[in-house]
DNA sequence: GCAGATACTTAGCATTGGTATT
DNA sequence: AATACCAATGCTAAGTATCTGC
């Protein structure tokens, strides 16, 4: 208890110094929420916790037209009513209304990649390469100079170790360097061309089923049961999952019994006729034993396995693309398991089988080392297409979708298509204005279907919600997006806590995901979706005249290469510009700029609703941290007053050694205050993140080279902001981001 | 023009593994 | 050396968007 009130004052005095709430309006940023505040409420069915965005409070309307009086229910097209839904609550569109052709941005459709290299200079290596040359120069300079100037200091032997050993890392790190390829420094391929020579040794297969050991054993209605092969190794699936939630489910059980059964031979399937007389008691035992057992392994032994990985990695984890050697990202084929879907889904449960030789699709150059299948097995097909990016591929049984094999997140493939969507993103800088204008027009306009356009892409703009695409009832959990957003998702308000024109939002979105926010709109949004939401059932969709093909379609209408979610990275990376150059301040200490730059980060991931289920751990660590924190400020009060002491015995009898240890304790005052703050402010920083998480904006939304201008002007280390692998990622970035970069 | 197929990005949770602490 | 902790990594599901064939 003491601690939580300490711990919310701490809060409290680092909220004074740095606004703790996030302003996300002014600037050229989406003039979204003013002051979005992270709450906790209870959370649907599911027993997770879930964040609620507090209403913003007031809401600027740089992009919004004023005046609102002539929008009246002036009807529309006459035949305005809600369609009916089929089984698979995918719509028919009556061929729509010729675009409202339009607007001074229309530009020809053109092939989007064509388009994003033309329209941004750079965009292209050539000025780059000789800049960057040098940059690399002068960094090994300093690296080499560096270690050696340390070592002549140290004395003691270990020391001498430790330095060697850092050197041998430095050199190891520029070896690196020197092997990557810098790939952004080349010409691009003609168009679709996505590689001139791919090899690689096809994908790892998981290792057979292993039978249980003769004393573990099944039981079934009391009796002991020897399964078949193949249905013990189902069995199995399900005993290792015993102790997780989804066991209880009727749907997961209902799932896996009837594609268990399915796995047995006619004597089994005749017996075993009812999962709740299944008694998987000493399989799952068992599981448990393997997996206390692998804890305790001896070093050894780990470092076998360690080794033996390392030797599938070695081979299975790389291909040779163009000359060079890239990480493949995910070469293991998925093993079989029961499928575990997220939210309610109606497949949890069901046997995911295991994949055979036979079930891959290889993709690799003609002229190249065709991979060799397991012993005894061949492959599906080989093909040779040089205008996809994955190695292999397989149908997956659980949705029928493919599943392909591609490379890692460093490699050119990856980076040159993340370093393009940036650029498109950018670009949208140069007419989103245009386009705002645009959609405050449409608002008016006579046609529903142009309507509900505008009312959907002002919440995507405006609420960084993502497209929506229609999903086949009964095949997936029921979450929504924008398009695909239902009359029962929204409701409305006419005023709500001195807000007028309130829609509070109710919905779950991607991996079910609840979006929950309320947010006042202009009140032609607001008429808009009264009118949209006439006469219709709870379960019908709010845009019935709208689908994320036609929104699509006219977004690449209005700039090449626009489509929806390009919104969301445009608004998330212009968030992150603002808010770090709101909240941060080169004369903070590092600290202080750690935490203002988590601080905009976390204001990204609010925008984009990136939750997270709190750490298990939470509460226990944040008390552990608290109760440093109390223990250092008793260092902290101890050492002041040594300090005090010493002050006052050199002031009565100045001597150079009582001053001396005068600056002793000063120095230790100020160390004690700066770890201090240093966990005070993690504290804060953890306490702000308990459900949200800054991952998934920072790999996807976040232009790179935002992050890496910011350090270099604030004179912060890179990897304090991106670790080893996201450096690997943002290599290109991190190459050619200048101090002047701006997004 | 549409449905289904295809290809690729985005997503959160589980596990691993490295480091600090005892 | 053992343990605790958390960041990094791995995994794979779930989206978006485009393509293809009628």
């Amino acid at each position: 208890m003491a601690q939580e009130d300490k711990a919310k004052k701490v809060k409290a005095e680092k909220a004074k110094e740095s606004a703790l709430t996030y302003d996300l309006s002014g600037g050229d940023v989406r003039p979204n929420v003013k002051k979005v505040k992270a709450k906790i409420t209870e959370k649907s069915q599911k027993g997770k916790m879930q964040k609620k965005v507090k209403s913003p409070k007031k809401e600027s309307t740089d992009f919004e037209i004023a005046d609102d009086k002539r929008i009246k229910e002036e009807a529309n097209d006459g035949d305005f009513m809600p369609e009916k839904k089929g089984k698979k609550r995918k719509r028919k569109l009556e061929s729509v209304e010729g675009p409202s052709s339009s607007t001074a941005l229309s530009l020809p459709k053109k092939k989007k990649k064509k388009a994003s290299q033309e329209g941004d200079e750079s965009f292209g290596p050539e000025k780059r390469k000789k800049k960057a040359e040098a940059k690399n120069k002068k960094v090994k300079k300093e690296e080499e100079e560096h270690p050696v100037a340390v070592k002549t200091k140290k004395t003691k032997k270990t020391k001498e170790e430790i330095e060697a050993a850092r050197a041998l890392k430095i050199k190891k790190k520029e070896e690196e360097e020197q092997q990557r390829w810098r790939w952004w420094e080349e010409e691009k391929y003609a168009d679709g061309i996505k590689w001139k020579f791919l090899e690689h040794n096809g994908p790892y297969f998981p290792p057979e089923y292993q039978p249980l050991p003769d004393n573990v054993k099944f039981y079934y209605d009391g009796k002991p049961v020897k399964l078949s092969l193949a249905a013990e190794e189902v069995a199995l699936f399900f005993a290792q999952m015993l102790d997780h939630e989804y066991t209880t489910k009727d749907v997961f059980r209902d799932n896996f019994f009837a594609d268990w059964r399915k796995e047995m031979t006619l004597e089994e399937r005749m017996l075993i006729t009812d999962l709740n007389k299944c008694d998987f008691g000493e399989l799952h035992a068992m599981h448990r034993e393997r997996v206390e057992a692998r804890k305790n392994m001896s070093k050894e032994e780990k470092l076998v396995i360690k080794e033996a990985n390392q030797k599938i990695l070695e081979e299975y984890g790389y291909c040779m693309l163009d000359k060079h050697r890239e990480r493949i990202g995910n070469f293991k084929i998925e093993p079989p398991a029961l499928f575990r879907g997220r939210g309610e889904h109606p497949k949890q449960g069901m046997l995911k089988k295991r994949i055979q030789p036979e079930d891959v699709i290889i993709n690799c150059s003609r002229d190249s080392r065709i991979p060799v299948p397991p012993a005894g097995h061949s492959w599906k097909e080989v093909r040779h297409d040089d205008t996809v990016t994955w190695l292999a591929s397989w149908t997956e049984n659980i949705q029928g979708s493919c599943k392909y094999v591609m490379l890692n997140a460093n490699s050119k493939l990856k980076g040159e298509k993340d370093w393009e969507k940036y650029e498109v993103a950018r670009k949208l800088k140069t007419c989103v204005d245009a386009i705002r204008a645009q959609y405050q027009q449409d608002l008016k306009s006579k046609q529903m279907g142009i309507r509900q356009r505008a009312v959907a892409l002002y919440f995507i703009d405006k609420l960084a919600l993502r497209a929506g695409n229609e999903k086949e009832e009964g095949e997936t959990a029921d979450t929504v997006g924008c398009c695909s957003l239902r009359v029962e998702h929204i409701t409305l308000h006419d005023t709500l806590g001195g807000d007028k024109c309130v829609v509070e939002f109710d919905f779950l979105g991607k991996d079910c995901i609840r979006y929950y926010n309320k947010v006042p709109v202009s009140k032609r949004v607001f008429k808009n979706l009264k009118l949209f939401m006439q006469n219709k059932q709870e379960t019908d969709d709010l845009f019935d005249r709208l689908n994320t093909a036609l929104l699509n379609k006219h977004l690449s209408s209005l700039m090449p290469g626009l489509t929806a979610k390009v919104f969301r990275t445009y608004n998330a990376s212009m968030t992150l510009q603002q808010q770090l150059k709101e909240l941060s301040n080169p004369s903070d200490n590092q600290v202080e700029k750690l935490l203002s730059y988590n601080r905009a980060n976390r204001a990204v991931a609010v925008l984009c609703n990136h939750q997270r289920a709190p750490p298990k751990t939470f509460e226990q660590s944040m008390a552990n941290l608290q109760a440093k924190i109390e223990s250092r400020k008793e260092q902290l009060a101890l050492a002041k007053k040594e300090l005090k002491q010493a002050k006052k015995e050199a002031k009565a009898n100045s001597d150079n050694k009582l001053l001396a240890v005068v600056e002793k304790k000063k120095k230790a005052v100020q160390r004690c205050e700066e770890q201090l703050l240093r966990m005070e402010v993690q504290a804060t920083d953890r306490e702000e993140n308990k459900q949200i998480a800054l991952s998934t904006s920072k790999l996807n939304y976040l232009d790179p080279r935002i992050s890496v201008a910011w350090c270099k002007n604030m004179e912060v280390s890179l990897d304090k902001i991106y670790n080893k692998t996201q450096r690997d990622k943002f290599a290109w970035a991190i190459d050619m981001t200048e101090l002047d970069f701006l997004f």
